[in-house]
RNA sequence: GCCAGAGUGGCGGAAUGGCAGACGCGGCGGAUUCAAAAUCCGUAGUCCCUUACGGGGCGUGGGGGUUCAAGUCCCCCCUCUGGCACCA
């Protein structure tokens, strides 16, 4: 230990000897429980100067323990506040458990623990290996979606959502997961199986709550234009909402009355409809079936409503269909056309039919040709030839054989079709959405319950204010039922309530919500988690929102980013929020994949344990490491010696820190070093993905350093702010050891004097038609003449130009001189 | 097939249109050590010429182009990653 104890002024020397090694399991918990006592990163509510709301996607606390992923995006964010905090800006950056989901229900079936108790255990896991990592979270803001106090405003903000109508229940085609047993919303559905555990998911038709999403496509498409987000992810919002614009058009049955509509993105080709196709669920199908067609009908809409959808994806190469037997008129030529049903025909969008135009739609000409349906051609390419009668041509083009519609672009066709569609009655424009509305009861039984009854004389009503939270009742058994009543079935004396209406016997709900239900207001929660009155308060909300910056994976880009957007916009059309968007910048960061460059899983051996490389290493060197390997977003392979490296550089630091320090200013040389240091660094950390660069800039420091033996205090001390968000518990312990109180992190980020961080002198490439021919070195403020005389006047340049004329002559003040000859 | 992103040493990666390869890993050489580990110092894209000292060519997935100058900008192609995929 050092004696007396250094301060400023002081000029105590230390000898080598003294130095100790760094002890990361000592300092580390000091600091983290030192900053804790002071509530050193407490966000304050108000206040005049910058706020600024950093926001990190909270985990799913699993019993596997946090996962190496999980600090990358934490570490970022964590650098990102601390940062802020230190150039004065109110930080708001908390954490929490999004703790309602699948696994830990699964795991109560196998050992009948109650969900509960394994979620507390996780969060208890989750907090502590958080915690070691030195996070600057506001921990008085915790919060848990599992909490009851959390699930009541959930469900309180679920029946505003359902008192302004966006809530009902239907009969629908739902993805219903067997293995599961439970039904799946479709962006929980990937290549015909469940996103969770890869289980089969077939169609089936069941009353579920269902909510209004498609309500808000088009806002949540238009408002995608202000975000700061990337484009990948805005491109799969796009894609997800699917928006295309077009007509619906009747087309009269030629028997019996009554007609069909269908939507199409093609009216200008409404000429080339040859026949009809509607999907096998349509309501139409049984009417219209002819006797002589009857039973190849039943069979084939029997046959398709036994594939799950995987199965009829898969046929997607391969259509198929049978004829009903009727026709319809194409309203253009007025003549009879045959009515077909495919399952190639999706039931769910547009109007579940289709006319087929098989000369210009690729779907249509290979149904046609293989039923031997008629092809016409009502579209040319306004040059060059046309691909029929060998291939559909998809393309605009001038239309043909359209009657008074001939002869016309095909834009413009569009807009004459639809106008006379319109004026005749039989069809309009028409805007479609393949967004589907969002499923969103689940049978299962860790979730929040829905907070309705049903009254046999009132119907659905709303649990009141005064009564929520509904909680989970205990069930005996967790297991969901074949048929797909949910296990809270099973709480036979908890289904059991009164109206709150008439005050009869009515039913509880039996349903539980998706666990999406949570993480879509949880970024509220955490500006007013106490508030026992309110979900939150506006004024509150108002002052921190949006959030400035959200960090998490690319995974959640339709899911959670989708369903958050739209909670959001529900609430700011009920003056609960302020903005129209919650998430103003998102950055999604990319996967660390394990040494062998896969993804990491525990069946390729290749997980890489936080717990082991903290023990090991140190959490500092755990969170440069991560920071280290590459730009935030981008996909990089762990490699252990890597974090080796990274541990060097803290140690050497750590060495320098405890050398001799003199209160004399530092040499100019030095303090340049330093103040391009603090550039360097600052600029990394602004770009918010290239932090491996600002941890360069601090390498070179500390290599150039090692070479002093005695330090300069000035040096030292600037060099532990910088390093105080990128390495908050060593940069602290070199804070006290340089005689301040704590903390570093409550101290002011660095200027750099931009005179400083120019050199006097600098080397200049001199290049003979872009090769360099020689390096020469002139003073920073050398004129353009002075660049072209000294360039000149060098040898090698002279060798280099010898019998040949110098053409012109470019100079890049302090880059280079190109020399042009010929 | 469509949409988005990315291809730079042995590896992870740097580089406002201006000296490609910062920083780190690994390698090689040396110091230290009885020895090793650790640590420290040095070194290095590649090919060719030269005994050496040196010198020259080629180099950022491939091919074109713009420019005095291209990893960076434009066009075409290839490969990889992620997403969507019968959405009429």
């Amino acid at each position: 230990m050092r004696t007396p104890s250094r301060g400023p002024g002081d000029d105590v020397m230390v000898s080598k000897a003294e130095r100790k090694p760094l002890d990361h399991a000592t300092i580390e918990p000091k600091w983290q429980r030192l900053w804790q006592q002071h509530g050193t990163f407490r966000a304050r509510d108000e206040g005049a100067g910058r706020k600024a709301y950093v926001l990190d996607m909270f985990p799913y606390p699993s019993g596997a323990g946090l996962h190496v992923g999980h600090p990358e995006g934490y570490t970022a964010s964590d650098i990102w506040s601390r940062w802020l905090r230190m150039t004065g800006v109110n930080v708001l950056h908390p954490m929490g458990w999004d703790a309602f989901g699948l696994p830990a229900e699964q795991y109560a079936i196998q050992t009948g623990q109650h969900p509960a108790v394994t979620t507390t255990a996780n969060i208890a896991t989750f907090k502590r290996q958080i915690q070691a990592l030195g996070f600057s979270y506001d921990w008085d803001r915790e919060i848990s979606t599992t909490d009851p106090e959390y699930v009541r405003w959930t469900q309180w903000l679920f029946l505003q959502i359902w008192k302004k109508g966006l809530v009902y229940e239907a009969e629908v085609p739902v993805n219903w997961c067997p293995a599961l047993g439970t039904v799946l919303a479709n962006e929980e559905v990937v290549d015909g199986k469940s996103e969770r555990g890869n289980h089969p998911v077939i169609r089936k038709p069941m009353r579920q709550w269902m909510m209004k999403i498609t309500a808000y496509a088009e806002r949540l498409l238009n408002d995608l234009e202000g975000l700061d987000w990337t484009d990948s992810i805005k491109a799969q919002q796009r894609n997800w909402i699917g928006k295309s614009e077009g007509a619906e058009v009747e087309f009269a049955l030629a028997q019996g009355g009554g007609s069909i509509r269908v939507f199409t993105t093609r009216p200008d080709t409404l000429f080339g409809a040859t026949y009809m196709v509607l999907a096998p669920e349509h309501p139409l199908v049984k009417a219209i079936t002819t006797d002589a067609q009857r039973a190849a009908v039943t069979a084939y809409v029997e046959q398709s409503s036994k594939k799950s959808d995987l199965d009829r994806t898969d046929l997607a190469k391969d259509k198929s269909g049978v004829f009903t037997g009727a026709f319809a008129t194409n309203p253009a030529t007025g003549k009879p056309i045959p009515v077909w049903i495919g399952d190639y025909i999706l039931a769910s969008y547009g109007t579940g039919a289709i006319m087929a135009v098989p000369g210009h739609d690729e779907r249509d000409f290979a149904f046609a040709t293989k039923y031997g349906l008629p092809i016409v051609e009502v579209v040319k390419p306004t040059s060059g030839a046309t691909t029929l009668p060998g291939a559909a041509y998809c393309e605009y083009g001038v239309s043909v054989n359209s009657g008074e519609f001939s002869n016309l672009q095909s834009a413009e066709c569009k807009q004459r079709v639809t106008a006379w569609l319109e004026s005749k009655g039989i069809g309009k424009g028409t805007v479609n959405y393949k967004l589907r509305d969002w499923l969103f009861s689940r049978q299962r039984y860790w979730g929040e319950p829905f907070p309705l009854v049903r009254c046999a004389t009132c119907g659905v009503q709303p649990v009141p204010d005064s009564q929520l939270p509904v909680l989970l009742p205990d069930v005996p058994d967790y297991r969901p039922t074949e048929h797909g009543d949910p296990p809270l079935a099973r709480a036979t004396e908890w289904v059991k309530t009164t109206c709150p209406k008439c005050g009869g016997a009515a039913q509880r709900d039996t349903n539980t919500m998706p666990n999406w239900a949570g993480s879509c207001w949880y970024y509220l929660r955490y500006i007013d988690p106490k508030n026992t009155s309110a979900p939150f308060d506006p004024k509150k909300v108002a002052y921190w929102l949006p959030v400035d910056l959200y960090i998490g994976g690319a995974e959640h880009a339709v899911l959670h980013l989708l369903y958050a957007r739209f909670w959001h916009k529900v609430f700011f059309d009920l003056g609960l929020v302020s903005t129209k968007e919650p998430f103003r910048k998102l950055v999604n960061q990319g996967l660390i994949l394990g040494e062998d460059n896969e993804k990491m899983s525990k069946s390729r051996g290749n997980v890489v344990n936080p717990d082991d490389v903290v023990r090991e290493h140190g959490a500092d060197s755990l969170r440069l490491y991560e920071m280290f390997m590459g730009p935030l977003e981008a996909a990089k392979p762990w490699n252990t010696r890597g974090i080796v490296g990274v541990r060097r550089f803290l140690e050497r630091a750590w060495d320098v820190f405890q050398r001799d320090v003199t209160d004399a200013p530092a040499p100019e040389a030095e303090r340049r070093l330093v103040h391009k240091t603090i550039q360097g660094v600052t600029k990394g950390i602004e770009t918010l993905s290239q932090f491996n660069t600002s941890i360069a800039k601090m390498m070179e420091l500390v290599n150039d350093l090692t070479s002093r033996e005695v330090q300069h205090r000035e040096t030292l001390e600037t060099f532990a702010k910088l390093l105080s968000p990128f390495a908050p518990h060593l940069a602290e312990e070199a804070w006290e050891l340089l005689g301040h109180a704590p903390c570093v992190a409550s101290q002011s980020w660095p200027t750099f004097d931009p005179a400083l961080v120019k050199d006097t002198e600098v080397e200049i490439a001199v290049q003979v038609l872009g090769k360099v021919k020689a390096r020469i070195v002139l003073p920073a403020d050398a004129d353009e003449k002075a660049h072209e005389a000294a360039a000149l006047a060098d040898e090698k340049v002279q060798a280099a130009i010898a019998g040949k004329t110098v053409r012109k002559v470019i100079v890049v003040k302090g880059r280079n001189v190109n020399l042009v000859v010929g």
